[in-house]
DNA sequence: GCAAACCCGACAAAAACAGTCGGGATTGGG
DNA sequence: CCCAATCCCGACTGTTTTTGTCGGGTTTGC
C-alpha cells in the first residue's frame, strides 16, 4: 500500500509544472531542482504525455507544459497515468484473474468498496488544490 | 496501489477463521480448502500471530484461533499486520526518509491527508462486517 | 546547419515478492 | 512415556517488479 517512485516523481513533476503554469515550456533541465534522476524523469514524463496530462514541445526552446488547467487535472489522473488503474485486488479489475472463490468471496465486496472509495478520494483532489495547499475544501 | 498476496491471503485466512469462530482451533490442513500454498500460509499465519490477531495452539489437535471477537478486528489491523503501516509515501511515516524538499513540499500534505483517509476507511470495516457481507453500515 | 531539446527501445542492477524446505519445539492421547 | 500431530523458525531460491542508465534517433528555433 505504497506508491512507487513512479507515482511520487510523477506527482512532483506535475506540481513543478503547475507552479510554472503559463511560463512556457519547461525543459528537462529545468526540472533538475527537483533532484530526481534526469534520464528516469524523462521516461516518466513520456508516460504523462501519453496519458495526455502534459504536452511536449520538441526542438530548441522546447520542454513540457500542462495539457490542461491545473484545476482540471486530478490526483487520480496522475496516479493512474504512472501506476495504472488502482485496485486493491486484481479480482476487481481484471476478469481473468478472478479467483476460484469468486462467486461468494467475502473479500471481493471489500476490494470493490475500497477501490471505489479511494478512487473518489483521488478524483476530488486537483493539481490546483495541491499547489494552493488547499486540501480542506474536499472534506 | 495494490495489495500483495500477503495482504490478500492474510485476509482470506482471517475470514476463514471468523467463519469458524467458536469451533476450536483450525489446523493448517483445515485451511487447505482456500487453495493457498500451505507452507506460505503458515508463514503468513505467523505474522498474524505476532500481530496478536490470532492465537496458535501447538501440539496435537492444535491450530489457529481468532485472538479477539470478529467485531473487534478491523481490516486495518489485518492489512497492517501483513504489509506494514499504510502510507502513500515514506516521507509521512518515517522521519529519516524525509526528502530534501520536506519543508514546503506541496505533496506532503496530500500524502498525509490520503493516508489518514484510507486508514480511517480501513478502521471502519471489521471482520464481522466482512463475513456478514455488511459493508453498507459503514457508509 | 547546428545545438537544444524531446523520443524511444534495450539493457542492467537491485529490491521485493512468493514461495519452498528442513529441521526443531510442543503437546494431547493412547 | 512415546508418538503423531501440530505449530515455529530461519535459510534459501526463483521470479517479477522497480528503478534506473544508455545510445542513438528525431524535431525545430535561431
Amino acid at each position: 500500500m505504497k506508491l512507487s517512485t513512479r507515482g511520487k516523481y510523477g506527482l512532483y513533476a506535475m506540481i513543478f509544472l503547475a507552479q510554472r503554469h503559463g511560463e512556457g515550456p519547461q525543459s528537462l533541465k529545468a526540472f533538475s531542482e527537483l533532484n530526481l534522476p534526469e534520464a528516469y524523469l524523462e521516461q516518466l514524463l513520456g508516460s504523462l504525455r501519453r496519458a495526455e496530462l502534459v504536452n511536449a514541445v520538441r526542438g530548441a526552446q522546447g520542454g513540457y507544459l500542462l495539457a490542461r488547467q491545473p484545476e482540471e487535472i486530478t490526483l487520480r489522473n496522475i496516479v493512474e497515468a504512472m501506476e495504472g488503474p488502482i485496485s486493491f485486488s486484481d479480482c476487481v479489475s481484471s476478469p481473468e484473474s478472478a479467483c476460484a472463490r469468486s462467486g461468494d468471496c467475502p473479500a471481493k465486496g471489500v476490494w470493490e468498496y475500497l477501490t471505489g472509495e479511494v478512487n473518489s478520494l483521488l478524483d476530488k483532489i486537483t493539481l490546483k488544490d495541491m499547489v494552493d495547499q488547499n486540501l480542506h475544501h474536499t472534506i
